[in-house]
DNA sequence: TCATACAATGTAAGCGTTTACATTACTAAA
DNA sequence: TTTAGTAATGTAAACGCTTACATTGTATGA
């Protein structure tokens, strides 16, 4: 052999070796199954050669990538950007690739990503929150692939998740701010209809108000896309409406930080003059100024524990489970009692 | 044939269209090369089947994965993310998929992690920063895996990169604090052993002091590790130092946001007790309190030009080449004038 | 009508692993 | 010394696609 010019081959290391092919495959996957002295010749060969497992040949023959692929709104949300690390890192722990797609809060690109990474040999896929198409479910479980989604836990969702329940987060949180006497109320909200999450703090926060005896309609509603900008929009919009709002929860802190900016640009004192409230705690909370009242949300422990469940799924075949994780209340500088 | 239970492949596809399997493969991939009415029918088939490519066996066939890999520090600070972010919406257009590993900054893991690409079937890697291991370069021109270089441009450097000078940038801004009257300074930099930005950014700031006749024993240099609480403790490591410096400049955004918060600490008033000068112009510049002065860069355009000219690459051949970036001085709230 | 060119399709040989099964080599008990 | 049992290794058949080359079909111009 040895006749082909480019990369070596198994084969190559195997005659180098002299040995058979199967040995070096063994070599290189069950070391133990092989004598130290043929380990020993084999390694040698190897290094020699230069040799590295054809990749695509590896997956042709076990059907396996050893990739996992994670389907995010934006790595721009530092949320998502910092539990996809966590993610990664416990992935590479446990032997396995992230591939990485992107939907911009769009459902029609995430159906699209999801077909594109289950066609690029993804064994398992991470997706964000619950709700979707039930016919691409359908597709994943024809393809084989396992799906566990993350950033949402609800106890009645039949697929499993690893997250936290956004409703009742921000139900406590909403909770707090009545006990501190606001009773008319704003939120600037992601767009519901696409995203489970927005849906559920919305509901958290009519929750509370409800077990308060406040009626819903003192709660004015605003929807925006994520963003800076947006929340400074979305701020102004609310004061402008003139419902005497005097705690304004933002769907995230990202749009937090702008209702911040905007409150100072319209000089209004926060917390004295009204009350904003974030939701996630990443840094943008500590270091808005003022500091920002949010709730923290567990997003390390999701990617970790994301990682571990889908590791374990696939070199074990341990069913996915759903793990509810806590989120905490972040009381800082933005949130005041209402003045009397 | 149609025997097997399992998915459907190529040759079921075939049968079910009565065709050839190199007339569906043509079909699949060169449509333009087959009548429109086979093409009909073996689509028909197709959705019947619910047919999908086998990733394995594509990739043994074509010795190509679509997949292109990057490694990064850490997706936690914001530059990377959204640098990445904007690299795999442009990768998306181009028809690739991203695969993503990180190092944390660590030079060993790095190897490890180009190595796990490579082995994983990158077709191509997008790496930070220009300097490592020669043996690790050698590695990939074996293994015929093209490898660009971003976040650091340098005229002198022999590997394509796409991004901008560090030095001259730093250098720019450094030239400014200089005119204010700024005479002793100080920096907070991360490890400049193991990271060549950090090196460049301080050398920027050497070259703007040699110009002025400033002695370089006038900076006072402290290097740390990137992070909101590293750079508070470095700020006072500085101020306990008692050097007199009267602009901190900082390595990145994050250790200048730390800074900011200790000055606070200490009651020190910025920028008229100190000026802190940051770098990279993420959001948590503008949000900070006063809103930080800093150097911008173009992360977006970084990623997107490197899909460019990495699925150009690959796609037809086109030599990659490196793409000088243009770095912006931002002027906000955490620099004055030296007071009298 | 026939020859020619080109378009459309088919045939079958790889691509480089893994792994079930077969074989051989050893070890230990009788 | 024989034999059974186990450990180590070898043989060769998949895995499902692409593509060079061969073949057939169809249109064009003389």
């Amino acid at each position: 052999m040895r006749i082909k010019n480019g990369t070596p081959t198994l084969h190559d290391v195997a005659f180098a070796a002299n040995v058979s092919t199967a040995t070096v495959s063994r070599c290189l996957n069950f070391p133990d199954k092989v004598s130290a002295a043929t380990r020993l010749k084999v390694s040698a060969a190897i290094n020699e050669l230069g040799y590295l497992p054809n990749f695509g040949a590896k997956v042709m023959a076990t059907n396996r990538t050893n990739t996992i692929g994670a389907i995010i709104p934006t790595m721009e949300n530092a949320i998502f950007a910092r539990g996809l690390q966590a993610f990664q890192e416990e992935l590479l722990l446990h032997g396995f690739t992230l591939l990485v797609a992107s939907t911009s809060y769009r459902p029609e690109i995430e159906q699209e990503q999801i077909r594109a990474l289950v066609a690029r040999g993804a064994d398992a896929l991470l997706l964000i929150g619950h709700e979707r198409d039930p016919e691409i479910y359908r597709f994943l479980e024809n393809q084989g692939v396992a799906a566990l989604t993350a950033w949402a836990y609800n106890s009645q969702a039949e697929r499993p998740s690893v997250g936290f329940d956004n409703r009742a987060a921000m139900r406590e949180m909403a909770v707090k701010v009545i006990e501190m006497g606001h009773r008319k109320l704003a939120l600037i909200s992601a767009q519901r209809a696409t995203n489970d999450r927005a849906q559920a703090r919305h509901s958290g926060i009519l929750d509370a108000m409800a077990e308060n005896g406040l009626d819903p309609n003192d709660l004015y509603l605003l929807e925006t896309t994520y963003g800076i900008e947006e929340g400074a929009q979305a701020f102004k919009q609310v004061m402008a409406a003139n419902t005497g709002a005097t705690a304004v929860f933002c769907g995230n802190d990202v749009l937090a930080v702008g209702a911040l900016r905007s409150a100072r640009e319209l000089n209004l004192n926060v917390p004295k003059d009204v009350s904003i409230i974030g939701f996630d705690d990443i840094e943008l909370a500590q270091v808005a100024y003022p500091a920002l009242t949010t709730v923290h949300v567990p997003h390390r422990e999701m990617g970790v524990f994301a990682a571990k469940a889908l590791a374990n799924l696939i070199k074990e075949g341990t069913a996915l489970k759903s793990i509810p994780l806590k989120t905490k209340l972040v009381f800082r500088d933005t949130l005041a009692a209402v003045a009397p």
